[in-house]
DNA sequence: ATCTAATAGTTCGATATCGAAATAATACTA
DNA sequence: TAGTATTATTTCGATATCGAACTATTAGAT
């Protein structure tokens, strides 16, 4: 579904990639969301557990940062998996403003299950692609990501 | 950021293409939403008076589909963009399970004259990408994005 | 013509998401 | 060291977003 705005070269081009953009990526994650491969768990929560077992403890601005959320939300996020006594909080002793997050057994737990079943469904997903074309889009939206920085 | 996870080399292309494509996606929109080019205006708002005004009139459950978005999301959507008086529900007499959504002059007159500037700001974002990268993402995205159908 | 599908939209309850304002703790500065 | 600025988190109010259950209307089938 290109636009039909009707602009420069220069534009078009860049509208259309723009939209192209954007529905490749809310197409796929409505796919991945059809596969149900974190049932029972939000998108957002999942991306938090997944950091936290691939990343590490870390605090929620360092989430929020890693997860491109605001802090408001993520003090949501955190709140809602806390219920599920999926994650922690503590106190850092160091720097009394800010709470270590961590996985507690359960959330360890759960993630790592359900993390190989989001791999495959993701793979099964880009297999429309060959390898090389996945890695030139990985490396165009790189490019295109950081525009700002890391 | 690319993942930390130790699988086979095609689940960590896949999985890396997959994560730099939303960072992609997710920053590139945040950069544009710090640019307020439709000040006033949700990025829903601004994407469903935008289908109105290059698309036509169109029933609730068309917008859903272009936009991508549930139905129950249309029907928000629409209630608050009627609120403001930029579009109008129409019964259409030929079906009337549907109403036919249209601008109205102030939504015509707003998208119109703010819909440049949008525009601009995706081209000078884009403008990492050379024409020939952009229209190269945009081919992926789109051998990506229908997977499913148009 | 009646009964059943399917379709369009709404409502509900939950979670997400933001920006702005508020609070608490730390860092910096004069 | 007192005073200010910065940082981490929370709260608030608004909008977004979904799936599921519901209502109304239309289409299809016998």
């Amino acid at each position: 579904m290109p636009t039909h705005y009707t602009g420069t070269a220069q534009q078009t081009l860049a509208l259309n990639t723009f939209i192209k953009l954007n529905r490749a990526c809310d197409s796929l994650n409505a796919r991945l969301a059809a596969r149900n491969t974190h049932p029972g768990l939000s998108v957002s929560q999942f991306s938090v557990l997944e950091a936290l077992l691939h990343l590490g403890p870390m605090c929620q601005r360092e989430l929020g940062s890693k997860l491109l959320k605001s802090n408001a939300n993520i003090t949501l996020v955190i709140d809602n998996l806390e219920k599920l006594h999926l994650v922690k909080r503590e106190i850092n002793p160091d720097d009394r403003r800010k709470f270590q997050i961590s996985l507690t057994n359960a959330g360890r737990d759960l993630i790592s299950s359900i993390f190989p079943k989001h791999v495959e469904a993701i793979v099964a997903e880009l297999s429309v692609l060959e390898p090389t074309e996945q890695q030139l889009l990985g490396d165009l939206c790189r490019k295109l990501g950081k525009s700002s920085q890391e």
